[in-house]
DNA sequence: ACAGATGTTCTGTCTGACAGATTATCTAAC
DNA sequence: GTTAGATAATCTGTCAGACAGAACATCTGT
């Protein structure tokens, strides 16, 4: 039940290939793996999985949105939200009520149920980032988390993609004689 | 072509559910996906995309192995190792060449220019990985390798799962009278 | 009142992952 | 030496998730 990116073999695989440079892309595909692995385990019988409880969260942030201002905000298609969000109103988390001003549309209310889950589940997904740093001393967790999230917010304005496909050219061009045939 | 994880608006939205606590998983997030997107950009035009770069770096490590050890290795089933290397093979990156003590299997070889392509992609991939770090600057830079390296290496003796489920249950039990129907 | 835009849902299609069957070959027991 | 079961690679069919486009209801501006 929800995988999303699975693979636990491939780390000592990935290690293989990267070695050669302490590999940053397997260390961070390591962590982040891991922090999926803990956090689909807290959010498994969660209707939608992960995607159902960023729903959640994101639906009892401010005041109720339209679904489509929710999937634009995820970033989930319009037509996925639909059945999100049939499963978590079917689980009692959250209602669609009609709004008031535009009967097109619905405003997604999280109910006083799902307000306590939600509740319960933001503060076990908190636990278990912790436990997920546990082999760090104090010291090291705090500036991990310091120097992370200062890359994370600077990262977003990044050159989209600098050179990059100058090598993959060549793959299809220098290889063999172009004998691809149809598909 | 090759999406893999997708989604960049969903950024702005985790800010929203995990603000509260200046929060890790959406860090990691950001920084993986921006990690995962300029990777995709270098590999885009590989043959099996990431999943190609790998095998041929996998099978460029050692002797030569065959096809089942390379899947395993990777974490990837073997049926799709087949195609994979179909692709690859298409491409005159590696052969596939009888093994001389075992009809059935066959041994994975790189080819002279597939060494060649994967040592610029692997140039390449370093180079990304030094841009997108590229915000930190020097000391933070190499203490963020060292911790996050630290981090990996012991991450994968974790516990399984300490507790977790816990909340997760009381979503299917205690909502609304138990009226799922079928599905 | 009408044309076009917008919110939601539905339908159909496509892709990737995987289980299981298939074929060829190996290994071990008889 | 032959036969039974294991194993490497491949092929086939199935299934879920993602999405495009249609359909329908409703809004907004003219």
């Amino acid at each position: 039940m929800v995988p999303e990116i699975t693979s636990t073999p491939c780390d000592d695989a990935a290690r293989v290939c990267g070695a050669l440079d302490a590999d940053l892309g397997w260390a961070l595909g390591v962590v982040f793996r891991s922090y999926l692995k803990v956090t689909n385990a807290v959010l498994a019988d969660v209707p939608g999985g992960p995607r159902g409880y960023q729903v959640l969260a994101s639906a009892a942030g401010g005041r109720p949105g339209t679904q489509l201002a929710l999937a634009q905000q995820l970033g989930v298609d319009r037509t996925v939200m639909t059945y999100l969000l049939d499963d978590l109103e079917r689980a009692g988390l959250v209602e669609r009520r009609p709004d008031p001003t535009d009967r097109r549309a619905r405003r997604i209310a999280v109910t006083g149920h799902g307000e306590e889950i939600l509740a319960r589940l933001t503060e076990r997904l908190r636990q278990a980032e912790e436990h997920l740093l546990g082999s760090l001393d104090d010291p090291d967790r705090a500036t991990f988390r310091t120097i992370l999230q200062r890359l994370a917010t600077r990262i977003d304005d990044l050159d989209p993609t600098p050179d990059a496909c100058t090598v993959a050219r060549e793959i299809t061009e220098t290889p063999t004689p172009p004998r691809r045939v149809s598909a």
